[in-house]
DNA sequence: TTTTAGTGTAATCATTATGGTTACATTAAA
DNA sequence: TTTAATGTAACCATAATGATTACACTAAAA
């Protein structure tokens, strides 16, 4: 899971707990401390998810959308297409008559779907609001 | 998580499906596909965890231990000192007024905490044993 | 007692992945 | 018509990763 997440998650919180208002990139990637190009690289992602929302033009900018609140990150993580568990790397080869060398990467590729799946029910129970509340410390 | 952990797997089941034997680090590297220099530094940790017994000198090798079927996976990721999800990035910075600037890098830093946890818990499921089964169509 | 074949471990190298930077076409407000 | 923004691609520097090489150490075998 790479920073892409990081910078979404931000951004969305970002938003969220200022959602009357409307930030362009370099105030976003000023707040979360990356570059305006990767920030927008990012919300364009979870723009097409329909995460944010965005304008064009002069005074443009990206904006909460109303339920943002309610948003988890299991749903972010999609949008900017990153699982928690990168591919584990497999071991052996397929051609073999060794059974263990032969079918330990379908292995590895399981348990790893495995983790994942676990990883992505602990995100959906984490949302924008309740993030927003804690750093508010509304809780 | 990275390849380190596949080759720990791949050796350990090869080792628990051949538990009468020992083998070199050349022959587990012909069957993981990788070099023995690598399988060496994966196996000096495990050995060092009490996961699998080394012998040195001529003639020497790796072997089972007696209790390799109900090894897990959580052990030994923890034995090679790894996590399924690296740390993600900490956006932000500790120093801001904002209150989402700066406190963003320990949500993140929880969030991770929090997907490894429940990975870890799903790698307690699955043991060499329920592998080796699978492998060897004992189910 | 010497040779030999192995582990343990560090150093180096090549490759890949990652994130930052720059550039520019496109868009829409002013 | 100008200006300020997004969307996106190309490029660069750096970091991470795994392969390779080397070698000190160890213990069996000759």
């Amino acid at each position: 899971m790479n920073a892409e997440f990081s910078v979404a998650v931000h951004a969305m919180v970002y938003l969220a707990a200022h959602c009357q208002a409307s930030f362009n990139s370099s105030e976003l990637a000023s707040n979360i401390c990356t570059n305006p190009a990767r920030v927008r690289k990012v919300m364009s992602k979870l723009c097409k998810a329909s995460l944010v929302v965005s304008t064009k033009g002069q005074g443009s900018g990206y904006a909460s959308i109303a339920e943002a609140r309610r948003t988890d990150l299991a749903v972010i993580a999609k949008a900017i297409d990153e699982v928690p568990v990168e591919d584990i790397w497999q071991s052996g080869d397929l051609d073999r008559d060794c059974l263990v060398c032969s079918g330990m990467g379908s292995v590895m590729d399981d348990i790893c779907h495995g983790m994942n799946l676990v990883a992505f029910d602990y995100l959906k129970k984490v949302t924008i609001g309740s993030i927003c509340d804690r750093l508010l410390q509304k809780r």
